[in-house]
DNA sequence: CTTGAAGTTAAAGTCAACTTCAAGTCAAGT
DNA sequence: ACTTGACTTGAAGTTGACTTTAACTTCAAG
C-alpha cells in the first residue's frame, strides 16, 4: 500500500491533484484507521493512463468516462487499448489537420500584406477548418514539458 | 464612426469582448458627449489581427505586445507582416510537431497493450517532445468553428 | 512518549478570457 | 416629449483543473 507522497513522486502528479482526482472519482484509495490514504499499486497504471489521456487532450470528464469502461483493477485488454488508441489517434489527426490548415492559410498570407480580411484566410479559419475540430471546439494541448513519471 | 454593436457584428466579437479589449488596452474608442463608444473603421483591421493571432494561439498579453509594435492606425507594412507571419508559422510548426510526436508515440503503442509505462511513450511525452513547445507550456488551439468576420 | 514529517479536511484562490448582471443613461425616430 | 432599443459602468460569475491555506491529526522513528 502506497502513501500519497509515494504515489505523487512515482506518478508525477502533485498530491493535491491526487486528492482532487479522488474527489472527482477518477482514482480510489483505501484508508488507514486514522483516515490516511493508502493506494494500491494499480493506481499507478491508472494514473499513467490519465496522464496519457490528458496529453492527448481529453478533459477529466472524458477521462472519467473512459475509465468507467476499464474496471477498476483490470489492466486494459488489447481490445480496450486498440479501441482507445484508435480514438485518440483520430483526435490527434484532427488537431494536426486543423493546425496545418491554419499554417497553410498563413503561408498564403505571407507577403500578401493583407490582413485586410474578408479575403484573408487567417482570420477566417471557420471557412478553412470547419468540421476539422470535434465540435465543441477548444482543443487543449497541455504542457508537454511537465515532469515525467516513473510509474509501475 | 461605428457603434459598438456595428463593430461587434462586423468583427464577430461580442460587444462585451470589445469592452474587455478596451480595458485591456488592445483597442481604443472615441466617446460621444454622452459617453458612448464610437470606433474608427481601422479598429476592424485591428480586430481581424487579434482574431488571427488568437487563432494561432497567442495570449492576449502576447497580442498586446505585438500590437504595440504596430502603431494604432498604421496598416502593418510588408516587413511587419513578414516578421510576424514567420513567427506565427514557427509556433504552428512547433505545435504540429508536438502533436505528431504524440501521435507517433501512440502508433508505437497500438497493439503493444502496454500502458505499463516507464517504457510507454504515451505518458512520457516530456522525453519525446521536450523543447518543442515554447516553454511556459499550455498551447491553446481555440475554437476554429466560431462565427466568422466580415471586417473591413 | 515525544517529536516532526507527513497526512487530513473544507473552503477559498488561481488563471485566462470573457460573460452576465443590476441599475441606470443615451440616442434617435415619431 | 416620449418611447424604446442601444449603451454605460463596476462587480461578480463562469469554466476546468488544479493549488493554496488554515487548522488540525496521524504515523513512525527514536
Amino acid at each position: 500500500m502506497l502513501t500519497v507522497s509515494e504515489v505523487a513522486r512515482r506518478s508525477g502528479f502533485a498530491a493535491s491533484a491526487l486528492r482532487y482526482y479522488e474527489r472527482e472519482g477518477l482514482v480510489r484509495a483505501a484508508r488507514t484507521g486514522g483516515g490516511q490514504r493508502r493506494y494500491q499499486r494499480t493506481v499507478l497504471r491508472r494514473l499513467a493512463f490519465i496522464r496519457a489521456a490528458r496529453n492527448v487532450g481529453l478533459t477529466l470528464d472524458e477521462v472519467r468516462a473512459e475509465l468507467k469502461r476499464l474496471p477498476e483493477s483490470r489492466t486494459p485488454t488489447k481490445a480496450d487499448w486498440t479501441r482507445i488508441s484508435r480514438d485518440w489517434r483520430h483526435r490527434l489527426d484532427d488537431q494536426i489537420a486543423a493546425l496545418q490548415a491554419l499554417r497553410d492559410g498563413l503561408d498564403s498570407c505571407i507577403g500578401c500584406g493583407c490582413l485586410s480580411l474578408r479575403s484573408c484566410a487567417m482570420s477566417n479559419p471557420a471557412d478553412m477548418a470547419a468540421s476539422l475540430v470535434p465540435s465543441g471546439g477548444a482543443v487543449f494541448l497541455p504542457a508537454l514539458l511537465r515532469r515525467g513519471t516513473d510509474a509501475d
